[in-house]
RNA sequence: GGCCAGUUGGUGAAGCGGUUAACACAUAUGCCUUUCACGCAUACAUUCACGGGUUCAAAUCCCGUACUGGUCACCA
């Protein structure tokens, strides 16, 4: 029996060729240097924050070179599968902005002609090539099971072997043809398993974008192939759908470099070019003096919906997400204050080779830039969307008048010099409560604050109608006839006052706001208004009259 | 254990044979005609994991050691 026949026992069904999918996807009309890649989740639902990185990293270099970006989704564990998670795949990168220009736009639906771009729709491709390596004797069917490929791994590891499948291990991988017909046609149940072509002692050289020369052994284990339920394992559905897809680059998670010597014998068993590879380091997290990856488990801000959650703006992830990638984005984007990352040239050279630890506080502060660029409305407009979702109380009051709460937010922003003090759209509350009197909470203790000093001020100096020098200039006055000069003033002769304006300053935030410290208190007031702050000031002595 | 990679301050990092070892975050202090924030200024690695070598000269090149990470499924 020729290998032929027994490609056409197992494969009974399989009538295409190569060709005709070579033919049936043509090569790219793309551009010299038109970087063709793709995102290729599971549709597990939960996208990683590492995956967010290598797929927004994919995303930038098909976008600045004019490429395509296209969405394959690998489904060929079936256990995996979760319901509805494509969609939430989608929905999670598109809230990022990050788009495809191919593949799965909805659980069934896709767009492109490189097609199906999700795996369980594409088994009879997968066979056609499986067939033809059987056809061709480089590839076997494998009837170990289970309980004899562990006693191999164990006999391995006793005698410090190799583990896998190789050498005289690899049982089946000479059988003749007419055995192993007979084996299949006794239904014993089997998979296919690469007739590897590869010696451990041979070196084979390529070339990764971000870490440059690689060395390895040659791959030598006859890997599976094609899992007992028909489906291919993942290394040759990675062949065959980014050759048929025409990709031309694979960016990836780090942890795929060290089966690199096995894609890369795929490619040349079939006599395909390989496309180019970029594995990109990990996020890590130092957990108690113990650096590791960001886990699933373990740690909640690895699921990007974490950010969403916790009001962190995506953009703000993104910037933060490209200062990873590429260091000196930092620095470009701090001088250009009108461009957005996609004018930034990335390349793959300043890619980091070693794995970055996330870094929260550097993510708030960029987070904290990100904000002071904005205007008055698209705070206003992306923080409604936020409480919305997440606080309907305060949603209620904040949007009430969106003209007040936008006064508020403009508050020491249209100046060279915006404020940076908010990281994330639930910063607001906390910074601006007591602007809103559903929300105020009159919580004063007594700090010794003369408060018919106060009463005085505003009852007979305080007019909403200044401006803001006119304020100051007034409030000075007013405070030097009471004993509290200016703060020079003060510093050289403590003895002769009771304080300096700078107290007076203090009493009136603190009566106004209850706290130590806010922002301007002149914008306060003014948004305020006289008669507010009158009533502020009564409650206060009811308050702490009865303390 | 085998194979692969990485190691520059608290963090992200620039540097690629001759530099005062950039820059950003964090921290500390001071200055900014009211606090905070912003901004500005200053401080913070006598040294680039360690040991050896090459060289007039090494964070940069070579070798070894250590540590860290990844991987070794009919998972992706």
């Amino acid at each position: 029996m020729t290998y032929e026949q027994l490609a056409e026992i197992i494969f009974p069904n399989i009538k295409h060729d190569i060709k005709y999918y070579e033919e049936k996807y043509p090569l790219r009309e793309t551009k010299e240097g038109a970087i063709v890649t793709r995102y290729a989740p599971s549709p597990t639902g939960f996208v990683h924050i590492g995956a967010l990185l290598a797929s927004f990293t994919g995303y930038l270099f098909a976008k600045q070179s004019n490429g395509i970006f296209y969405l394959r989704i690998e489904d060929t564990d079936t256990k995996r599968t979760v319901e509805n998670g494509v969609n939430k795949i989608i929905k999670d990168l598109k809230d990022f902005n990050i788009t495809f220009n191919e593949g799965m736009i909805n659980e069934t639906e896709e767009q492109g002609i490189y097609g199906p771009y999700i795996q369980s729709k594409r088994k009879e491709i997968y066979q056609t090539f499986i067939k033809f390596l059987v056809a061709t004797g480089k590839a076997y069917p494998c009837f170990l099971s289970e309980e004899e490929l562990n006693d191999i791994r164990n006999r391995q590891e006793k005698h410090k072997e190799r583990i896998g499948c190789y050498g005289k291990y690899a049982k089946y991988r000479d059988l003749d043809p007419e055995q192993a017909a007979q084996k299949i046609k006794n239904g014993e149940k089997y998979i296919i398993r690469l007739k590897s072509p590869g010696s451990f002692y041979k070196k084979i050289k390529c070339k990764d974008l971000v870490r440059g020369e690689l060395e390895f052994p040659e791959n030598d284990l006859d890997i599976p192939i094609m899992k007992k339920d028909g489906l291919p394992t993942y290394h040759f559905a990675h062949l065959v759908d980014d050759h048929l897809m025409r990709t031309t680059h694979v960016i990836r998670a780090d942890e795929w470099v060290s089966s690199l010597p096995i894609h890369l014998q795929l490619f040349q068993v079939f006599g395909f070019k390989a496309p180019k590879y970029a594995h990109i380091s990990p996020l890590l997290k130092n957990d108690n003096n113990q650096v590791r990856k960001l886990s699933k488990r373990k740690d909640p801000e690895c699921a990007v919906s974490y950010y969403h959650e916790m009001g962190i703006p995506n953009e703000a992830v993104k910037l933060y997400l490209a200062t990873i990638i590429n260091s000196n984005f930092e620095e470009w984007y701090l001088q250009n204050k009108d461009k957005s990352i996609e004018d930034f040239e990335f390349s793959f050279k300043k890619v980091s080779k070693s794995g970055a630890l996330f870094d929260l506080d550097k993510l708030g502060n960029i987070s904290k830039t990100y904000f002071s660029r904005l205007s008055k409305d698209e705070i206003y407009d992306q923080t409604a969307k936020y409480l919305k979702e997440f606080d309907l109380e305060f949603f209620t009051i904040f949007t009430k008048d969106p003209d007040y709460s936008k006064a508020i937010l403009n508050i020491e922003r249209e100046q060279k010099k915006p404020r940076k003090d908010i990281a994330k759209y639930s910063d607001i509350k906390k910074l601006f409560y007591f602007m809103y009197d559903d929300l105020f909470v009159c919580n004063w203790e007594n700090k010794n604050i003369n408060i018919n000093l106060l009463e005085d001020y505003i009852q007979n100096c305080y007019s909403e109608d200044d401006d803001k020098d006119t304020w100051y200039n007034k409030i000075s006055g007013f405070a030097l006839e009471h004993g509290y000069p200016s703060v020079k003033e003060y510093k050289t002769n403590p003895e002769n006052y009771k304080g300096h304006v700078g107290n007076v300053c203090e009493m009136l935030r603190y009566v106004i706001t209850t706290l130590t410290q806010s922002p301007d208190l002149y914008e306060i007031m003014h948004i305020l208004g006289k008669e507010r702050i009158k009533g502020r000031l009564e409650e206060y002595k009811k308050i702490v009259s009865n303390i």
